[in-house]
DNA sequence: CATGAATGAGTTTTCATTCAT
DNA sequence: TATGAATGAAAACTCATTCAT
């Protein structure tokens, strides 16, 4: 029926367990965990609401693979081909534009992870992933400090203020107060960059 | 039945809305609010399920007066007395005194206030005075950059980033990455300065 | 309103767990575990559904209870006052009676006890009240073999085939095939005796 | 596909209905009918859900096809050649020999007949081939009562009594008691004629 | 006033059945 | 013909709210 039909199984079978991550992805960003009915992320991914259970074995499983997903996601675009030789100051701004990059091609995927960051449904899987991009993050840190050019201070004080004052630009932007584009994000750069330089 | 009793039903009144408050308080913080349940609060806070509805119409309601009363409490501490005609320099270091304080006393408020910042059950009344808050801030950094001291962007940035940052420091103490207490957010002050001045 | 109300409250009280279940002893030895939904319990009974797990963790905690409570019912029914040092014929007659008794006095007990003697949702604590019974048999049947008044066979065989011969009469009973009433017991209680006797 | 074959397609077509009525068999009577998924006892059977659909038009119709097919085999097995000129005695030994070699051929299907008997699923046919092996053994006891060799009670009750004494026996079995073999079926035989003998 | 037992609407989850392939 | 993914109705269970005491 479809002309160039040559994945149609494989194209159908996977977009619908796509189709229901991305159902859940935002409304689980928008009212949380508790606050979201199984039945509610069926009827907006256009399935059945026993079919979410072909795919995902419980509502925790679900939000858990999401995590996964996203976390692995941007754990991945982060750190691809980071530049392991450039000076610090280059690696802050790769970091960050990377960071804001992510956001705005993935609108609800940072709401989402950072609201789901202290569920106790969250299993340890889920956790790894956070702490392989915090242990990065870290690392990146550690060695500007090495080279003189970061505050010599508890590398988590700074990872935590920078990744605090992202956050906070992207909340922001949710919430309307500064304008959803790549525009906020490059103008906080540099006051973000005197946050942690020496 | 209290022979001296002075303020004796108020007393007595006023303390079974705080201790529900309080009980209220902690689990909204730990666990959400769809995923805490009524029965739940009354348990913690030692009174009978049908008396939270005495104090309060609903959850809802509940869940905002806890809001306002939190928000309100914080607007006070933050602008109490405040410095006005004293120097950027001095406001700021203040302010993020306060806040480092209002967050070590009552440890439970901010995560509260954090979390419960998008719930659609939080009302018109909830986001006035959030917004107060808000432009008190506003009004603080405004001053500031025409005094030259602050950099010259959009001051809903620096808020924004400042206040990111905070609540960075905030979240790292409570999953324990940081010290509870004063001294990671006096040592985070002097780099927020770095963050905003020009 | 109830002029001798004596104990009112407790009286209501354990009426309530009383009646769902006396609702589910009927419901599940008519329909089996997996066919009564706990709604049906709720409806026979005269209760919300909910107000079922107020009494019973869940459905499984239910059937035991019931299991349990009417296991140990028959128990003590049969065990209690036995005449232990009567002849081996008296004590026979002893137990047929009093089985035959508690069969027609609680209709449903024994076929629920019977269908739910296997099921995979019956727990370790019903089980152990079923073999306190089974060893009281078996040690009267031992003592009337060591008297010579039995034959010499395997207990479990004579028991079980007793046994058997009773369930077989209750069946025929509740499935129309004879009176529900003493006398088709009375009239099998010499055949059966001839059974196991010498 | 298959070079010599005699029946091929009737043979898969059968094999196929076989191989569901034997999953079934097995998982109805460990687990009763409500207790019995439909894709469980696809996934025994080794075939697609949707294919028991195509053999039968109901989960109560294989339940009722299962129940005909054994209750006859039954009927057959027992009556067949039956010595209907033999002694009482000869013809008690021949049926009880018959049941128990059937029980323990077949292990599972007295199980599932006796725990389906109830069932409201079970339907007016199958109910009516329970009727005549009823029938035959009410005969049987008749023509021995006539000859004066068993007791002269109501044949219901010596029928019931035996029949009980036999499942008896198999339960005692099934659960472990006694070994599942043909000795304690045989050890039961002389006890249970002198059940109903004069 | 305070309570907590009771409830039914709503939640998560299962399953008999269908149907496109 | 055989399949198994999809479904929605119904199951077990939870919880915000009420109300008799």
């Amino acid at each position: 029926m479809a002309p160039p039909a040559l994945l149609p199984r494989a194209s159908t079978q996977g977009d619908k367990r796509e189709v229901i991550l991305a159902a859940a992805l935002e409304l689980f960003a928008e009212r949380g965990f508790h606050g979201t009915a199984v039945p509610l992320v069926a009827e907006k991914a256009g399935v059945g609401a026993g079919t979410i259970y072909r795919y995902f074995e419980s509502k925790e499983a679900l939000v858990n693979a999401l995590y996964q997903k996203w976390k692995g996601e941007l754990l991945a675009q982060v750190t691809a081909n980071f530049p392991q030789t450039a000076g610090a100051r280059e690696q802050f701004s790769v970091i960050w534009r990377r960071l804001a990059e992510f956001v705005l091609e993935n609108p609800h995927v940072y709401t989402f992870l950072e609201l789901h960051h202290h569920g106790s449904y969250v299993d340890a899987e889920s956790r790894a992933i956070e702490n392989r991009l915090h242990d990065f993050a870290v690392g990146v840190i550690r060695k500007a400090q090495a080279e003189g050019v970061l505050k010599p201070v508890d590398p988590e004080l700074l990872l935590t203020l920078v990744h605090g004052a992202f956050i906070g630009v992207l909340r922001a932007c949710r919430e309307g107060r500064l304008a959803v584009s790549l525009e906020p994000f490059l103008a906080a750069e540099p006051s973000c960059w005197d946050l942690v330089r020496r």
